[in-house]
DNA sequence: GTGGTCTAGACCACC
DNA sequence: GTGGTCTAGACCACG
């Protein structure tokens, strides 16, 4: 896994792991069943505590991507292909999109021009099974 | 204006003010040189603190969507007809949305469910100036 | 408040804080809107850390039956008045209920007498605004 | 016997384990008298550790339910027709079911809508002995 | 060796 | 004043 924290950046340390992890998933790096670092070995890997990686990982869980065992660690319990999301995610999502977009809106950027960004930053997430 | 803001929320409070203004900005609602009201005001109508007001218009200060005139109070900078953004803020607005795609792709919504939830909340902002 | 928490029991300290609050809410000891301690001051009155207040009331939160301020504090976010449950969860209850109940019958409690102890301890809950 | 374990879920392997046999017990799939499988011959059945099995009935053992020869292995201790429960037993019961219960009424469940349920699950289980 | 719990203390963000 | 974040270290539960 090629993952950085900035631990210098105003968003918590906890929640940059939490999105890289969730962007790995959607670029294909990482898939239903990939078995994600130990608590422990990724915090010396990144030079935080455990704890910090500890509650970026129960985010994860909370989200029902991630599935955490005391055995084997952390897995990634679904992807892009694992079926459709809940429709409580979908309403909650599109409010946060709202947001987003009316930023980009505001500051002058075209209907087009925010969609082609959408559109190729869809385009670097890996192609759905079903699409090939 | 049609402003609302919950106190109750987890969403701090000051953000929820500005989040508001650049929605009330991309739906045209606020438009360059639209007057808010004054801090106090604002403060008083929703029972904050007027500190927290003041934080709310700092934000937008600092993304240049409003200018604060002691004199004049705080004037509507920009809207989606003053011109083209700045880049720096379109590689930093593209990183926000990547973050945000990537989770929609990763809970199994579709490159083009994406796009079309996009595109119905774009058209909700109105039609801009230079389209009419 | 009248909470007690065990902290050489078996159970994490933080669901016995838990358990103590839905089971006050139950009772209607604690209502939709009612406030609770701030999580230090709770902390000191129990001998324990705030860390561990701060889970039991993460969890709450996350059962939608707490909402946390950073202003004025945990509130609670809904009782047995305030509408019905969502299907998941009753779903999911369900899954443990049948689990406690298989206990009590495989201990020789008859269904009548398994359903007589429900009912009592139901009865022990405070009535609830639609029945009175 | 059809007993399955999830080593993937939140909820520990052993009392998983424990909670299926008691099931059984509870729904007559399992009675008085009825033999267990070995703790290695389940161990390898179920890919799990054979302390982990140990495990688990060593926790039936103690409520009770089972009684272990080392020459005989396992044995089903008592089911639903075997008498009356131990007092203490019933309290404790009462104690976890308070818990379930109030949890049950806090999102908002209506007396008669639990007792439903419970009466639903109960039905399930079958009929005693003396019943029929 | 894995994650989970609890403690302790520091510093920051919000209001 | 409130809660949130991060660090640090100890001990326990699980397999």
């Amino acid at each position: 896994m090629i993952i950085e924290v900035d631990p210098n950046s105003e968003v918590p340390i906890y929640q940059q792991l939490r999105d890289r992890v969730v962007e790995a998933i959607a670029t294909g790096v990482l898939r239903e069943g990939s078995p994600l670092p130990s608590t422990r070995a990724l915090a010396t890997d990144f030079g935080i505590n455990f704890h910090t990686v500890n509650k970026g990982y129960d985010l994860l869980r909370q989200q029902r991507l991630l599935r955490i065992n005391r055995k084997s660690g952390a897995v990634v319990l679904r992807d892009g292909n694992s079926g459709p999301p809940a429709p409580e995610f979908v309403e909650e999502w599109t409010g946060r999109a709202t947001t987003l977009l009316a930023e980009a809106t505001a500051h002058g950027l075209s209907r087009e021009e925010v969609l082609d960004i959408c559109r190729k930053v869809l385009e670097t997430f890996g192609e759905r099974q079903e699409d090939s």
